[in-house]
RNA sequence: CGCGGGGUGGAGCAGUUGGUAGCUCGUCGGGCUCAUAACCCGAAGGUCGUGUGGUUCAAGUCCCGCCCCCGCAACCA
C-alpha cells in the first residue's frame, strides 16, 4: 500500500497574467510532486485559481465585460502557463466552480450557526472612488494608496470570525509539531508577532462589492477572501460540512501546502483555525517559499521589470526555465532572475556540464563500438569513486527533498555529471581506443559512463522531465525506475544506444540578449507604459489647493519612523510643523534654509504620533524622491498659482 | 528598546552539535582532444559587517554592544 501524499499550491489570483515569480511556485510544487510519485507515493497535486474580489470586479468593469468573463479569460491564461511549464497537477480548482461555491456557503453557514462567525461592524478608512477599505498603515501620506485621494472613516456591517477562541490550541499545535512551519525560522515570527499578542477577529464578509460567494442567509454580504480561498484545499477533494467524500477521506490532511512567504500567516494561523472550527485535522506542513526577484527588485508592472514564463520558454525552452528557477532559488532567501544569469547558468550547467557529457559519451560509444555498451568487468580503482557517487546520489536527494531543498537536490545531480566528466579525463577513452589490447577496458569505461548517465536521467526526471526523456531516448531507453538505482549495472551488457543529439546547445549571450531585447520591444513597446492619468478637473477644483512658498527653518528625523522627516516650515506668517516621507533621500541639514512649495491648506493629520500641517511638493523620480526647491529670491509666503 | 531574517574571497551561495574556511560562476596559468571554443588540473583572491569585546585549549560557528540591508507590523489578492 503506497503512502498518500497531498500537495497544493496557493491558488493564483485571476487579476492578471502571472509572471515568472508566480510561476516558480507551481514548478517548485510540481518538482516535489513528481519526486514523490517517483518514490512511489500516491500523490494528489492540487492547484487552481482564486477568482473573486473587488479588484477583479473593477478590472472587469474597466474591460467592459462581466467578472465571470474576465476570470474565465485570466484563468485560461494561467492554466495555459501551468501546462506550458509541464506541471503535473491532478486537479485545477477555480473558486467560481459551482461545487466550491456551494461548499463554501455551507462552511460559512456552519461556522455561523455554531457561533464562530458573528455579525458586527467593520470600521475602516474608506476610499469611495476605489470602493476599498484601508488600514492606517496602508495609507500613503494619509491618502488612498491607489488613487491618492482622501479617505473617510466609514463603518460597514460585516461578519467576523472569532479567531481568539482557538489561539491556545493553535500555539500548542505549532509547538508540538516543529515541522509544521517551513522554514522553521518563520515559526517565531508567527508566534511572537501574532499569536502571543492575541489574534484580532477576522473580517470575513463584505457588502461593498458583489463579486464573491454570496452569504446564503444574508444576501447583502459576499464572503470575503479567506473562507472562500483557503477552503479550496478541502472543497477540491469534495469536502462539505455534510459529507466528506472519498477523495477527502483518502487525502486530507494535506501533507504540504506550498505557498509564498507573504501568505504564510494566512496558512499557518487562519487556515488551521478554520479547520479546527470545522473539526477537521490540520495540514501537516506549510512551506513558505521565498520570492523570485527581477534583478534586485520585486517584480511589478509599474517598475516595468516583469518577466513572464511564456516569454522565457520561447527563448530558452521549458526545462531551461524550470532548471533556472529550481536551481537558482536558495532555500529560505529570495532569489534573483535576469536574462543574463539564465544564459550563464544555461551554458555552464545544462550545456557544458550535462549536455556535453551526454553528447560525448554517446558519441564515443557510437564511434568505438557502433553504439553497443558492454560490461567486461575490466575495472580499475577509479571506477569505484564514480560508482559510489552514483549510488549515493539518490539517498542524498531523499534527505534534501524531505526538507524541500530542491536546489541542493539538483546540485547533487549536477555533481554526478561533473564526476562523470572527470572520470572521462581520468580514463582517457580516446587513448584506450588507440590500443587494441585495451578494448575491454574501454568498453567497461563507457559502460560505467552510460550507466551513470542513466542514473542522472532518472534522478533529474522530477525537475526536468523532458530532458530526462530525451537522455533516456538517446541511451536507447534502458530501465528507468527509481528502484533500479539501488544497484549499479542495470543496463544489460550488449544494450545499444541511439545517435547522439545535442540536448542544450550553447547560447551566444550577446546574440541572445539582442534577440530578447528586440522581442520585448516588439511585444511590450519600447516606451515605458504611461500611467493612467487622473480624471480631468476644472480650474475651480485646482484653486481649492493653496500653494505657497515656505522656508525650511528646522528639520529632524522622526525616531519612530524610517521614512519621515519632521520639518519646521515658515509660511510667511507662522512656523508650522510638516512631516514628509523623504528621510531616505535627504539629510536634515541639506534641507534647512531651503525654500519649497507647501500645500498649505491640507487638513492636519498625525503621522507616527507627530502632527503634520500641510505637505511639501516633491517628485517621484524612478526609485527616488526629489523635493521641488524654489529660487531663494522668492519670499516665504508667496502664493503660487 | 515592535517582531523576524541577513551581512563569508569579483558575483551567487554552503558552512549541521565550536576543532585546519568550502561550492558554483568569473579571472589567470597549464593539460587534453571523445565532445557543444566544451572537458580536466592548478593558482590567485576572504583578518567570515564591526568592536584589536566576552566565554574557551580552540569561534564564521556560543554570549554582549554597535553599524548596514531586507521582510513583516493584522484584515495587504
Amino acid at each position: 500500500m503506497s503512502k498518500k501524499f497531498y500537495i497544493t499550491t496557493a491558488i493564483a489570483y485571476t487579476s492578471r497574467k502571472p509572471h515568472i515569480g508566480n510561476t516558480y511556485e507551481i514548478v517548485l510544487t510540481d518538482a516535489i510532486a513528481r519526486y514523490r510519485r517517483m518514490l512511489g507515493d500516491d500523490v494528489f497535486f492540487l492547484t487552481g485559481t482564486d477568482e473573486h474580489g473587488q479588484k477583479i470586479e473593477n478590472y472587469a468593469n474597466e474591460a467592459g465585460i462581466s467578472p465571470q468573463q474576465y476570470v474565465d479569460g485570466v484563468a485560461g491564461e494561467i492554466r495555459a502557463i501551468w501546462d506550458l511549464m509541464n506541471t503535473s497537477y491532478d486537479k485545477f480548482i477555480r473558486t467560481t466552480d459551482d461545487y466550491h461555491v456551494k461548499a463554501v456557503q455551507k462552511i460559512f453557514k456552519k461556522l455561523y450557526e455554531q457561533g464562530d462567525i458573528y455579525k458586527s461592524e467593520y470600521e475602516g478608512l474608506y476610499c469611495t472612488p476605489c470602493e476599498s477599505f484601508f488600514t492606517e498603515t496602508q495609507l500613503v501620506d494619509g491618502k488612498c494608496p491607489d488613487c491618492g485621494r482622501e479617505v473617510t472613516k466609514t463603518k460597514e456591517e460585516a461578519y467576523f470570525f472569532k479567531l481568539s477562541k482557538y489561539t491556545d490550541r493553535l500555539i500548542k499545535y505549532i509547538e508540538e509539531n516543529p515541522n509544521f512551519i517551513h522554514p522553521p525560522a518563520r515559526k517565531n515570527e508567527m508566534i511572537n508577532n501574532f499569536l502571543k499578542p492575541g489574534l484580532q477577529d477576522l473580517c470575513v464578509s463584505r457588502t461593498s462589492f458583489k463579486w464573491g460567494v454570496p452569504v446564503t442567509f444574508d444576501d447583502k454580504h459576499v464572503i470575503y477572501v479567506w473562507i472562500d480561498a483557503l477552503s479550496n484545499y478541502i472543497t477540491a477533494l469534495g469536502y462539505t460540512p455534510d459529507e466528506q467524500g472519498e477523495l477527502y477521506n483518502k487525502y486530507w490532511p494535506a501533507d504540504v501546502h506550498i505557498i509564498g512567504k507573504d501568505i504564510l500567516r494566512f496558512h499557518t494561523l487562519y487556515w488551521p483555525i478554520m479547520l479546527m472550527a470545522l473539526g477537521q485535522p490540520l495540514p501537516k506542513q506549510v512551506f513558505g517559499h521565498p520570492w523570485l526577484l527581477s534583478g534586485n527588485d520585486k517584480m511589478s508592472k509599474s517598475k516595468g521589470n516583469v518577466i513572464y514564463a511564456d516569454d522565457l520558454v520561447s527563448y530558452f525552452g521549458v526545462d531551461a526555465v524550470r532548471y533556472y528557477v529550481l536551481s537558482e532559488m536558495p532555500y529560505a532567501q529570495d532569489g534573483n532572475i535576469t536574462y543574463e544569469t539564465i544564459i550563464a547558468r544555461f551554458n555552464s550547467d545544462l550545456a557544458n556540464t550535462l549536455g556535453n557529457l551526454v553528447n560525448r559519451t554517446i558519441a564515443m560509444t557510437n564511434k568505438y563500438f557502433d553504439g553497443v555498451v558492454t560490461k567486461t568487468g575490466v575495472s580499475e580503482a577509479v571506477d569505484s569513486e564514480l560508482i559510489n557517487e552514483a549510488l549515493a546520489a539518490s539517498k542524498k536527494i531523499e534527505g534534501l527533498m524531505e526538507e524541500f531543498h530542491v536546489a541542493d537536490s539538483l546540485d547533487v545531480v549536477l555533481d554526478l555529471a561533473r564526476r562523470c566528466n572527470k572520470y572521462i579525463d581520468e580514463t582517457m577513452p580516446w587513448a584506450l581506443a588507440k590500443d587494441e589490447a585495451k578494448a575491454d577496458r574501454l568498453k567497461e569505461v563507457l559502460y560505467n559512463l552510460t550507466e551513470s548517465i542513466r542514473f542522472i536521467s532518472v534522478l533529474i526526471a522530477p525537475f526536468l522531465p523532458e530532458t530526462s526523456d530525451k537522455i533516456l531516448a538517446q541511451l536507447g531507453n534502458p530501465v528507468a525506475t527509481y528502484e533500479s538505482l539501488c544497484q549499479f549495472g542495470k543496463i544489460e551488457s550488449g544494450h545499444r544506444v541511439n545517435a547522439a543529439e545535442i540536448i542544450f546547445s550553447r547560447i551566444d549571450a550577446d546574440k541572445k540578449m539582442a534577440e530578447i531585447e528586440a522581442d520585448i520591444d516588439a511585444k511590450y513597446g519600447k516606451k515605458e507604459e504611461k500611467p493612467e492619468g487622473l480624471a480631468l478637473i476644472g480650474i475651480d477644483d485646482f484653486s481649492k489647493v493653496e500653494l505657497i512658498v515656505g522656508e525650511i527653518k528646522a528639520c529632524e528625523p522622526i525616531k519612530k519612523s524610517k521614512k519621515l522627516l519632521k520639518l519646521k516650515v515658515f509660511d510667511g506668517y507662522d512656523e508650522r510643523q510638516v512631516c514628509s516621507g523623504i528621510s531616505e533621500y535627504y539629510k536634515p541639514e541639506e534641507l534647512i534654509g531651503k525654500k519649497i512649495i507647501l500645500v498649505s491648506n491640507l487638513a492636519p493629520v498625525k503621522l507616527c504620533g507627530e502632527e503634520s500641517c500641510g505637505m511639501i511638493l516633491a517628485a517621484d523620480d524612478k526609485d527616488s524622491v526629489k523635493v521641488i526647491f524654489i529660487d531663494d529670491s522668492i519670499s516665504a509666503g508667496s502664493r503660487i498659482r
